[in-house]
DNA sequence: TACGTCTAGTGGACAAGTCTACTAGACGTA
DNA sequence: TACGTCTAGTAGACTTGTCCACTAGACGTA
């Protein structure tokens, strides 16, 4: 499974709670997974049960404990594999592209509204991608896990702007 | 679902049985959309449930019956609204960058390896893709059903595209 | 003749992902 | 004072998607 895999690597860096695990899928690893909440929990308690893992009790005052979790020496090669493993195959499952497939019977004007509102949505996903990665000029290989990192943020950029290009394209044949 | 919307365009261009639509799955639409066996059959059988198929048995001989599903108004009503609706919110899963965020810690030798795997597999993929779109100079909104389709192939291409050059730039700084 | 493939479909288990509701204290604001 | 949010987590139903095995006749090839 790859969010064990995205869990252990990120317990890697720092122990965490699901919480914590939470945000970071929801701010710094959105752009190329998610997960539920209800979801994280689950594959902690697998991550345990796997020896993969171990819980911390950390009391707080005012505030609810914290289960960290912490990555075991297990845990690390688990993750050190699956890095070195075999490619997952390149595949694409795209919502957007399976209405376009079957676009062509509809009015001029709803095809060219479909195309409009799928710019909107990439247009306002490439600003949020940009801002993310900051105004950084392209961190050298001072820091390689920084570099890496910010990588896969210049990665999502390029696809976006990959499809910008192609909605052009694509209204300008309709014309 | 969009599974079921999309079998249903399919049954709006033609009847078909689940055999026929695990067929087109596995290839003109591959692109962007995959589904098992399984999934197509009970979707299929949910789709008679709600009224938007029905089923007509059709004897051969030497060879299994055809279970032929048909899209009814309704079934083409709803296939219409899908269409229009509210566009899916852009998010992707990406595997391969999920690997790539956490290799920062891997030996360069191993990251570039990681590197090159995906680049074999983006540049067969191309090859894939260019071949199904065949040498035909962009046909012109003669058939918009048909350029329409073939957008999406162009897509995939330009996507495969930004993946090839993003590997070049990242492989680059890695030097 | 035996094996493999194509046609067409059924059945069941299981993994992965989504959604909703719930507990409960601390803190901030209208 | 009442409501909303943040912290941290639990519980359960449900939908999607994947995998594997099985039936069964027709046809082709080694």
């Amino acid at each position: 499974m790859i969010l064990s895999n995205v869990i252990l690597g990120m317990l890697a860096v720092a122990p965490m709670t699901g919480y914590d695990l939470k945000k970071r899928f929801d701010t710094t690893v959105a752009h190329f997974w998610s997960a539920d909440k209800a979801q994280i929990y689950r594959t902690l308690a697998r991550l345990v049960a796997d020896d993969l893992a171990v819980v911390m009790t950390v009391r707080q005052d005012g505030l609810p404990d914290r289960q960290e979790h912490h990555i075991t020496d297990t845990g690390r090669t688990a993750l050190a594999e699956w890095l070195l493993s075999a490619p997952d195959p390149y595949r694409e499952r795209d919502p957007f592209l399976a209405r376009v497939f079957f676009s062509g019977t509809l009015e001029p004007d709803d095809i060219l509204a479909l195309l409009w509102a799928r710019r909107l949505a990439a247009q306002s996903m490439l600003d949020e991608l940009v801002s993310q990665l900051g105004p950084s000029v392209t961190p050298v290989s001072k820091n390689r896990e920084e570099y890496m990192r910010s990588a896969t943020l210049r990665n999502g950029i390029s696809h976006v702007r990959a499809e910008l290009e192609w909605l052009e394209a694509v209204e300008e044949g309709l014309q």
